[in-house]
DNA sequence: TCAATTGGTTCGTAAGCATGACGAATGAAA
DNA sequence: TTTCATTCGTCATGCTTACGAACCAATTGA
């Protein structure tokens, strides 16, 4: 199953050679599998010298993986079949009031099964992303960006609504395993992100795991002792990385630069570009601080490659900025990169989650410490 | 096996309970593994209800393992038997000129094996920590404290002198596998140890596995913007962490401080033991310091547990300080230790590494993922 | 038309492990 | 002292899984 996922359809020949079992074990596994619905013949492979070979494909329409993203202002959702490919994609703007959540993803759920034509009980995983942590209690904690939630069983609201298994994870870790996924094949598996947001938020992939550390707390950069003095109170409070470089600490020092407290975000990256000289000064420091996180990350964890994303953190007029600023901190090249999914990261990474963990429990003898990898993204 | 090592001798029986195993395939693989001289019986266990039972151990002597460690002025070396044992372990003044390493790790193996009575040929596996990092052609990059290393062949030549398979690893890494390994059973598998010395290094534990990095450079924290400005000139060449906190740097500082440029570190800190004012500020300027290190490591890979070691990070005073250190930039709390194996950590992680290489190479399918854990310490 | 090549099946066999019956040895209760 | 429950270990047997080799099937190209 494993290599069918990967390479896509193929003779039981050809299985033969490409897994070293022999012929007929191959062809007594796909009869069993395809008994039982996971796989089915697709037509011949013929041309070559020799008999035509009959081809055999993962029957995509087997199972479903759901991934959800519980943003502060919109609800996104994919739905994604059993060889990785998105079959349905929806977005819906958040409705504030924490108790309408569940019933949004209830809503979200079935509209993309009804886009793709799927039936409900094909979907056995949905992997929801949110910010903060999901504590062991089933509430989230540290998502101040959506007030009230706190108070509500947001786990077993949503595993009641979904009616399906459901997997929690962090909207960063889930954007960087996007990434990563989108990358495909030849994707590095030493691999960092970091998200510029309303927050800072870093995700890493060690040998292509996520890397969640003993309190689910790896990537919780925003008190990194960068950009300002981590010993004053209010980087204890705010987080001195936070406070340098989140949304409010850069319209907090065009603001100073300028004089202008009303400019959003988007207005200061347009007079960065018209080359006003306060947005150009806002703009270039964030740039010398984002340089020493990457700095500091690759110190420490030394990835193949450091991608930016996140509202702010995906313009590539600052991810330009950063990788100039690179080899003035550091000797070794280190390749900077702006994500290629924007806004999706996040949602993509959830459906990649539920993907590999569908995979690995239909295809893998639990006993085995071995975990199948993620199949090609095809979208 | 496995359980074997783990727990120590066991009856047939119980190994048949305890692996879900039948009894009799027990009895048949027991056979085979005794006489390979892998097992043997060891007695009987009597005293409950129900007939004795026959004992059987892993012959501790079937197999060796050899860890050494390249210090700038000493070699140390460890022989620990089969079932993590240390046999013997010795250390001898190094000998700078960098052709004579080969010679005396030969001669330190020699030594080692007469005071065990180990014969040669079961000694499968040596690892050899090293400063800097081995690069592919077998040279040493990176240790500036072993002067005309990079020269020789370095990898070739230990092969040659060892006479086994020999696996390199760098010297904090190997320090932090040790502490990991001393703790035993109930080590904290999310583990960073950080050392300070002449240089300034960290290794990371992932799940108890070395986190190593894409281009083996996970943990050359040298370089971190901390204690410095990072885009100085001087950082760029020394590393910004390094100048402020490595021993020449905390020299300097209190050469400022105090006048004095002949201090060594011992005085610096037998001075601060005494009160004095230009030590206390030193040394207190170097926790500060530290204290971030250990707020960029928790906010990035969130280990359980960060612990100290090297000349200077074994200081219960320095550490103490850093402890104390550690509310005022960080809320969640973090456990802060100095190492309990003093300079001994690199010898024993690599004498760890050759262990646990040479269980897997021997009791391991090759073909399977998983990998067998480290048994207990014993010395 | 036929050899070469590749795909796929049939059949026999071996490895590995489980099941269950049974003998051996022991402690505790009668 | 005898009996019995309990535990260790072996034996005989059979099931499952996978492989190897031979063989049949279908296709290309000389």
């Amino acid at each position: 199953m494993e290599r069918l996922l990967r390479d896509g359809a193929a003779s039981r020949a050809s299985l033969s050679r490409s897994t070293g079992l022999s012929k007929q074990t191959i062809s007594e596994v796909m009869l069993v599998l395809a008994e039982r619905g996971w796989v089915r013949e697709s037509g011949i492979i013929s041309g070559g010298v020799g008999r035509t070979a009959v081809r055999y494909a993962i029957d995509a329409r087997a199972g479903f993986a759901l991934g959800l993203d519980l943003g502060a202002s919109t609800l996104r959702g994919v739905l994604s079949d059993i060889s990785g490919t998105i079959v349905a994609e929806h977005e819906l703007a958040a409705d504030g009031r924490g108790g309408q959540l569940a019933v949004q993803a209830r809503a979200l759920k079935a509209s993309l099964l009804k886009a793709a034509d799927a039936p409900a009980d094909r979907v056995q995983i949905a992997t929801v992303a949110t910010p903060g942590v999901m504590n062991p209690q089933g509430h989230l904690d540290l998502a101040p960006n959506l007030p009230g939630i706190r108070a509500v069983d947001l786990a077993s609201q949503l595993r009641d609504a979904l009616e399906c298994q459901v997997i929690f994870e962090n909207d960063v870790n889930a954007a960087a395993l996007g990434e990563y996924w989108e990358a495909g094949e030849n994707a590095d598996n030493h691999f960092a992100f970091v998200s510029l947001g309303t927050g800072v938020g870093l995700g890493i992939l060690i040998d292509g795991k996520l890397l969640r550390g003993s309190g689910l707390a790896a990537g919780e950069i925003g008190y990194l002792p960068l950009g300002g003095d981590p010993y004053a109170a209010s980087s204890l409070d705010r987080g001195a990385l936070e406070s340098a470089i989140g949304a409010v600490g850069i319209k907090e020092r065009y603001q100073l630069l300028s004089g202008d407290g009303a400019a959003s975000m988007r207005d200061i990256f347009d007079r960065f570009n018209a080359g006003e000289a306060a947005a150009r000064r806002t703009i270039e420091e964030t740039a010398r601080i984002a340089a020493l996180v990457v700095l500091t990350i690759t110190s420490v964890v030394d990835p193949d490659r450091v991608v930016f994303g996140g509202n702010i953190g995906a313009r590539p007029e600052l991810v330009a900025l950063i990788d100039a600023m690179m080899p003035k901190v550091q000797r070794r090249p280190i390749r900077v990169e702006a994500g290629r999914l924007g806004p999706r990261a996040t949602v993509l990474g959830a459906t990649a989650i539920s993907l590999g963990e569908m995979h690995n429990s239909l295809f893998s003898s639990l006993e085995l410490p071995g975990r199948i990898g993620l199949p090609t993204l095809r979208q």
